[in-house]
Order: C-alpha cells, then sequence, then structure tokens
DNA sequence: CGCGAGCTTGACGTTGTTCAACTAGAGTGG
DNA sequence: CCACTCTAGTTGAACAACGTCAAGCTCGCG
C-alpha cells in the first residue's frame, strides 16, 4: 500500500495548500502519506467514521456526499484532482461531517490528521492556505444552496451541467461519470425529473447526449436558464 | 466610537477561539478592536462590501443572510452572544459573502481582518481555535441544508424551533426576536406557510404564542415533527 | 382616531413527486 | 452465441405539497 512511488515535491498537481510549502516541508508530507487506489464507485471515507486522514485526490474524481436518516444522500460537491478531502474534520469532530466516494478509478494521497494538525500549528502560512480552501469550500456551498432551494428544476440542472463543463471536466465534451440518481442527489430533485429535464434540453438543441457523452452546445442558453429560471 | 471599554482579557463571554488566548494576547485585542452599537434591524455587515473586519457579538443576537438576485434573502444562521461573524473571508475573498444585521440592539466589538490574520499566522493554537470555529459552522450550515431541501416545510419549522429555544434564547419560554417572513427565510419557505404551521402547533398545544412570546409545550413532539416529518 | 406594516386565512394554480409500466444495455452462465 | 437477469434510464398519468394571490385583520404608533 504504502508505495511511496509519488514525489510530494516534485508534484505538479499541487492544491492551493500545498503549493506555497517549501521543498523541504514538502518532502515531509511525502514520507508520511499513503497512496491509495479506488475504483470506480468506492467508499474512499465513510460519514460518521473516525477521521484519521485528510485525503488529497491526486487523480480522478470524487463525489462528497452527506448520508441522511432517510436513505436519500444528498452530494455536496464534486471535487476534481488537486483536491482536498476531510479539511472540516481538522481540529473539530474527530469524525468525517461526509462520505466520498470514487466517479471514476482515484489515486489518493491519505496523510494522517494529527501530522496535518501540527503542520498547520507549526507554519503560519500553510494554516492560513487551510482557511483559505476551506472558505472557499464555503463560498461554494452556499452557492449550491442558493439554487437547490430557491431556483426551479431546470434552472438547477443547468447550472450543474455549467458547472461541471467548466470546472470539473474543462472541456465542452465529457463523459458524464454521474449517475441520473447522482444528478438528482446533487440537485435536490427526483430522479426522473432529471431524465426529463435532460430530454428537454437535448430536443431543444442546448446539449447532445450520446450514451454517456455529453456536449454542450449552447452554453449561454444554459446560464440564462440557470438565472432566469 | 472606540471607547474601549470592555476589556478583553475579564471578558467572560469569550468564544471558543478567544476562550484560549493569553492575557497578553487579549490585552493586544483589546487596543485593537473598535465597540460598536447597532440598533435592531441595523445592517452590521453587507455583502459583497469589503470585509475590513471580524466581528464579535458581545451582547444581543444577529442574522446572517445571503442576498440572491432575486429579491429574496436566504438566512443562514442566528448566532447568539460570543460567536463571531466574518470569518469565511478570512484568507480569501476580500469581501463579505453574506450581510449580517442585528434582531436586537446589539454591541459588536469589531476587530481589523489584518490583525486577525497575523495573529492566526503567529499563533498555532489560535489557527487551530479559529479553524474550529469555521468547522463547526460548515456542519451546522451541512444539517441546516437537509433540513431545508429534504424535510416538509412543518419538519423544518419545528426543528428551527427547537434550535431558538435550546440553543439561541436557552428557555423554553422566549420572546421571538425574527419576523414571520425572518422565518421564511430562514426555512425556504412562504412567509403564509410560516402562519399556518405556526397556527397548527398552537391549536395542537404544541406551543402556545401571546404575541412575540412563545412558550415550547412539547419539545419531544417538536423533535419528532422534525425527524419523522 | 386613523394609518400602515405585519400577520392571518381561504381559494386556487403550479410545480414537482410518486407510482407504475416499459425499455435499453451490461454482465452471467449455459 | 443466446436467453436471462439486473440495474439504470425513460415516459406517462395521478396526485400532493406548497406557493401565489387577494382580502381582511390586529396592533403599535403617531
Amino acid at each position: 500500500m504504502n508505495q511511496k512511488k509519488l514525489n510530494c515535491p516534485e508534484c505538479l498537481k499541487k492544491s492551493n495548500c500545498f503549493s506555497t510549502l517549501a521543498s523541504e516541508d514538502l518532502e515531509k508530507v511525502r514520507v508520511n502519506k499513503l497512496e491509495l487506489h479506488f475504483r470506480r464507485g468506492e467508499t474512499i471515507c465513510k460519514q460518521g467514521a473516525f477521521a484519521s486522514n485528510i485525503l488529497y485526490i491526486y487523480e480522478g474524481s470524487v463525489k462528497t456526499y452527506l448520508e441522511t436518516a432517510h436513505e436519500k444522500n444528498n452530494i455536496i460537491s464534486i471535487l476534481p484532482e488537486g483536491e482536498l478531502i476531510g479539511l472540516p474534520s481538522l481540529f473539530s469532530g474527530r469524525v468525517y461531517p461526509y462520505s466520498a466516494a470514487a466517479l471514476e478509478d482515484c489515486l489518493i494521497c491519505a496523510i494522517e490528521i494529527m501530522f496535518f494538525e501540527n503542520f498547520i500549528m507549526g507554519n503560519g502560512v500553510f494554516a492560513s492556505k487551510v482557511i483559505q480552501c476551506i472558505n472557499n469550500s464555503i463560498i461554494q456551498n452556499y452557492d449550491r444552496y442558493i439554487f437547490n432551494t430557491q431556483r426551479p428544476l431546470k434552472g438547477r440542472l443547468a447550472d450543474v451541467l455549467v458547472h461541471l463543463s467548466r470546472d470539473i471536466y474543462k472541456s465542452d465534451t465529457f463523459r458524464l461519470s454521474l449517475s441520473r440518481n447522482d444528478l438528482a442527489e446533487w440537485t435536490q430533485m427526483a430522479p426522473e425529473s432529471v431524465t426529463r429535464i435532460i430530454s428537454k434540453f437535448k430536443n431543444e438543441g442546448i446539449i447532445s447526449v450520446d450514451g454517456k457523452k455529453i456536449r454542450i452546445n449552447d452554453i449561454e442558453k444554459l446560464r440564462n436558464i440557470s438565472l432566469e429560471g
């Protein structure tokens, strides 16, 4: 498991946090990390389990989600490579507040949370970067919250498609690794509604769908739908 | 304005963050803070404005809310005294991501954000406490998010009443400083729905209402409603 | 005493969920 | 190579929850 093939000081995929660390600090990360492979669909961390690690997405993309008592999950965010999982567990509850699962085969670096915390306390610049990461995610959460409580269904889905294209897959054509049900749990609607709205977008020529492949034809129209309703 | 009547080292209302600071550190806070009075309804900080201060609620309670393009606000949280406003602006966007307004007359200590940030970078334990504060609020946001997207209206309102009684007013009888509209913006429903559900609770004897005074008669029943539906 | 904001109540319309039937495609074993 | 099954996705119809609109009410305040 602990293969240490990845070399942190030379890692080009550094997250916001790590990008400001000096090489000798990154060397400390290197020897203190584990490299883990997850297959598509596998659980990376489990809500309620002891939060023993901060997890860095080296390769692949991940969904984080809340599990509710009512067997209906609630996707918080889709994270691309370079992002960290588990920051909300720092210095607080000893458990993960959400679960995370691999959307594709993933390569994850696991860093012991105690090590991470000591690093924060001993390195003010690093602390500031961690806080910056956390705060960025808070603001994204606010946005999602407003969308999923105040906008009609097609607006939510339009927004999610724009977000996937722009921030996650970084292309107007992509292989969607989320199921209809995932999209429903992300946008807080019934899976049937996802299907209906996607069909509608397709019929109107705004997107093209071929199996799992999606192509955004008219991103401006999608943006308008997400804002106007 | 800058009266410095309040003496930080002896302040008994210390928030989680400040409670672990040594007296000499708190003395630094004392000389670097402003004391501000706000009347009920006044805006304490404005979404989108330069985030020049972290605001500490010495007295009174506050609502923080998101302003959307659709003239319908969105209350994120109700904060009692001892809480901090503006933490999500640390080290990130230079603007406040939300607005805050006084629910009652308030006494607020304003601490320059640069000063606060320097303090974090130079004091690891303080940094850890700030992260703890931020993370606690994230987890509360998750809870509210689930309630306001997955639970039926009466469940949301029941939850909010329990929360007010237990965490904010700390009594089963309290003078509600939130309007029907505030409650609606907090629980993501129409103000008319708030009225209807409160009437229902009143008729069923779960709560008593006398003008602005509310008395929770059966908190267990409220808890059940918030969980079961 | 009269005004106005906030609150209440009822009737109605819409949005979105639920339920059920059906289809397509992927994996399995003979 | 072909049934066989299982899951994910699609589609339609019925229904419920909730928002909207409009009218009337209450109470604090000038």
